[in-house]
DNA sequence: CTAATAATGTTGACGCTGACAACTTTTGTG
DNA sequence: CACAAAAGTTGTCAGCGTCAACATTATTAG
């Protein structure tokens, strides 16, 4: 435990834990275009090169980072689709109100989640941590499909129309291409009534 | 004109052209993450801040080249769909699929043209080159009301359903994102179906 | 026609980044 | 207890976008 004598010990504890958070943080703080290795080693008041002890290169801390964004985004969803559990077209709708308002509130880690600057992008979008948020909503079109509300259709499909539709207005969104001159001043309700009009039977 | 004696001359000629088409050239070959200035430069056979006496920045070298990606994109959309003059639900599959196949075709220069790298992303959307491909989407669906195949919804809305659903597709499929065993192997025909089914009356 | 001036290019620098190698300190185990 | 593995540090590298100072060529005024 190094006797305590309020300096630093050369050992940080658990760099890597305060790595993420650190990293978290900044992406909360939305500096833009995500963070910087070395601003994030400055601020866990480490050193700019030992986060590389714990992390191969940028893009494997990315990763890690996006698994977390997954579990945060799952249990935005599940929280808003809760209470509407036997009607399912309006679950549906809760659902996507819930993905917008996550890209909407986290836009640098929604846009690590789902950019491109990740490296193995497979990896991270096959961990059941993602493909389960996939899945929840596979789930609730079978269902609606079963009790008459949604369209006869396979559900993967479905499904993927839906999270192109969410992922389109959500990255337009964030990046300042809603233009109410150019789409007019309800273009995300629209682009979800077109949604729910394409899937509801 | 400097008596030719093959050494290049001090003054290029026309950099600023040049500069635009290396840097398109570049974006056709998709190195990955767009193009470096400083090798736009190179490849010019120029000095690397040359470029600097011509744009401002790096930014509005990219909002100049955003603007031809627009020329380009419209030019296909109305090709795509010339053959469809009357048949409103086909022209506009094939106003999708020709948005999507340019997006396919021209991965760095869609990310370019629709993303936050640009400065003054505002001015670009509204500059009548790009807001021309999107009014092209929404005369087609008032057209489509008229006759009486498209669902009576306002048409500007609707074309934000379109725009987020097809930029939804590309940008999910430029980063690999649509893998098959997640969402089947016709995802972006599903979606595409969705959206049809969406818009139709 | 010439001299001043504007336009265009070049060189060199600054601060920043991600990444690596070599070295030091601590931890933990045989 | 010795000694290897783990964790952190320092120093360095190449590359980037950008700017200021300087050099060269074009253009225009007198």
């Amino acid at each position: 435990m190094t006797h305590v004598k309020d300096k630093r010990p050369y050992h940080h504890g658990d760099l890597r834990q305060a790595v993420i958070e650190t990293a978290m943080t900044m992406l909360r703080e939305g500096s833009g275009s995500g963070f910087k290795l070395r601003e994030v080693a400055r601020r866990a008041g480490v050193s700019h090169a030992a986060p590389y002890k714990h992390f191969a290169d940028k893009a494997a801390l990315l990763a890690e980072i996006a698994l977390i964004g997954f579990d945060s985004l799952r249990e935005r969803i599940i929280a808003a689709q809760e209470r509407f559990s036997n009607d399912i077209p309006s679950a549906l709708l809760a659902t996507s109100k819930a993905y917008i308002a996550f890209g909407q509130e986290n836009p640098d880690l929604y846009r690590l989640m789902f950019g491109a600057k990740i490296g193995a992008a497979e990896d991270v979008h096959l961990d059941q941590r993602a493909l389960g948020v996939f899945e929840i909503v596979i789930d609730l079109l079978e269902r609606g499909q079963a009790a008459g509300s949604i369209r006869t259709r396979p559900a993967r499909g479905q499904a993927a129309a839906c999270w192109a539709q969410l992922h389109g207005i959500t990255m337009l969104m964030l990046d300042g291409l809603l233009i109410p001159e150019k789409v007019g001043d309800d273009a995300i309700e629209a682009a979800l009534e077109t949604l729910q009009e394409g899937l509801s039977a």
